[in-house]
DNA sequence: CCGGACCTAAACATAG
DNA sequence: GCTATGTTTAGGTCCG
């Protein structure tokens, strides 16, 4: 094991994929092509990651015995005192055993529910790291797909424009893509978070943040759980747990004032075109930004409801089926998200402008939510 | 042990 | 007929 850990070090950058990982967004499709056995490719490769190919099991290996920068620069210089145990453990082990989930077989523990709100500070932060290392994200698909719709201009994306999307973030997603791809149609279909929206250029997806966070709370919620994660553990996203007691201690006022801040701004800047969000939505919302406080991440919400109210035409997914029927699970959900679709087609009202407007705002966001861990790093520091 | 969240695979339907 | 896109279902793993 430790074997391609050493050796091959220099080839870290050998052969990842043989298509070079320097696609434009937009243009990149080299590895459509080699779906041919792919299909099978990520299943096994998943678990045996390189079954097939030691060289690069050394080349993940490698690169995963290095964990992206941040995760290790960050995590550890930045988060001192307050989970070090839990952090440090987190460092070192990836040391003697990769600490990505992909090598071992197909981890779990991947960065999703609040955490996918560090995502994009994660991905930021090793975005050349993920870019060329074929090491497999930490972060659930449903995280993956929303980052990438989020950090569209328009904070939409059509299937292809996603997938390229993860082709050009990650080196890992240039391999297996009728796997992937399937996975990705999957997630979005499956999750209520994901609204495909009729939009002029066809069918574009859109992120629905608050079905996005009300949907995963619990499992991370409920306790430190992610920080548990060898992947998490170490990465810049974890703050939420461990930090998260003493980062609410040390943020203090200030920076929850921050938050409330951004939220209300952003709840406020688009009062015209959602009007007054209902009340009971509004509890819903701040239920979910709860747990975005607990986490120490900027609000997304907000803009998420923006968008989704804004120039959103035909909402088509399964409204009526969540009305018509499961009362049970989407009870709660189904009405928000109801609120929500009513909104959308009147919200006709927000100009495109507005639109551009809040968008921007998404945008902004999504740059704090990559921050994030600075601000700690920075408070803890202090 | 259970239930929920995820992942993967695959069948099917549709539209271009 | 093929491909891309969507939707569903099913089986498994992991975790609290």
């Amino acid at each position: 094991m430790m074997h391609h850990l050493h050796m091959s070090k220099q080839q870290a950058s050998p052969e990842p994929p043989k298509s070079e990982p320097t696609v434009e967004t937009g243009n990149l499709n080299p590895l459509h092509q080699s779906s041919n056995g792919s299909s099978s490719l990520w299943g096994q490769s998943d678990l045996f990651q390189t079954g097939p190919s030691l060289t690069k099991l050394s080349l993940s290996s490698v690169l995963l015995s290095q964990p992206p920068p941040s995760l290790v620069t960050s995590a550890v210089s930045q988060v001192a005192p307050v989970s070090m145990s839990a952090l440090v453990s987190a460092v070192r082990s990836p040391v003697l055993q990769p600490p990505t989930p992909n090598i071992g077989g197909p981890i779990r523990r991947r960065i999703s529910d609040k955490s996918a709100l560090s995502l994009a500070g994660e991905i930021q932060r090793n975005r050349e790291f993920y870019k060329n290392a074929d090491v497999r994200p930490p972060f659930t698909y449903a995280s993956l797909i929303r980052q990438s719709i989020i950090e569209s201009p328009d904070k939409q994306l059509t299937l292809n424009e996603i997938y390229n999307w993860f082709q050009n973030t990650f080196c890992y997603f240039r391999r297996n893509a009728a796997t992937w791809k399937n996975a990705v149609r999957h997630n979005l279909s499956l999750h209520k978070c994901f609204m495909r929206v009729e939009n002029v250029k066809g069918a574009v997806w859109t992120v629905d943040e608050v079905e996005f966070y009300k949907r995963r709370p619990q499992r991370c919620t409920t306790g430190g759980v992610q920080s548990k994660s060898p992947t998490l553990t170490h990465s810049p996203t974890l703050y939420g747990d461990a930090l998260n007691a003493s980062l609410q201690a040390a943020l203090g006022d200030s920076n929850i004032g921050f938050l409330n801040n951004s939220m209300s701004t952003s709840t406020t800047t688009s009062p015209e075109k959602v009007p007054s969000p209902p009340l009971e939505h509004r509890a819903s919302m701040e239920g979910a930004m709860m747990h975005i406080k607990q986490e120490a991440v900027p609000p997304v919400l907000p803009s998420s409801m923006v968008t989704e109210s804004e120039g959103l035409v035909h909402l088509i997914k399964r409204e009526v089926l969540e009305q018509g029927m499961d009362g049970e699970e989407t009870e709660g959900v189904g009405v928000e998200v109801d609120e929500e679709r009513v909104y959308g087609p009147g919200a006709s009202v927000g100009t495109p402008m507005d639109q551009s407007h809040e968008l921007e705002e998404g945008d902004e966001m999504a740059e704090d939510l990559s921050m994030v861990p600075d601000v700690v790093e920075e408070t803890l520091e202090a």
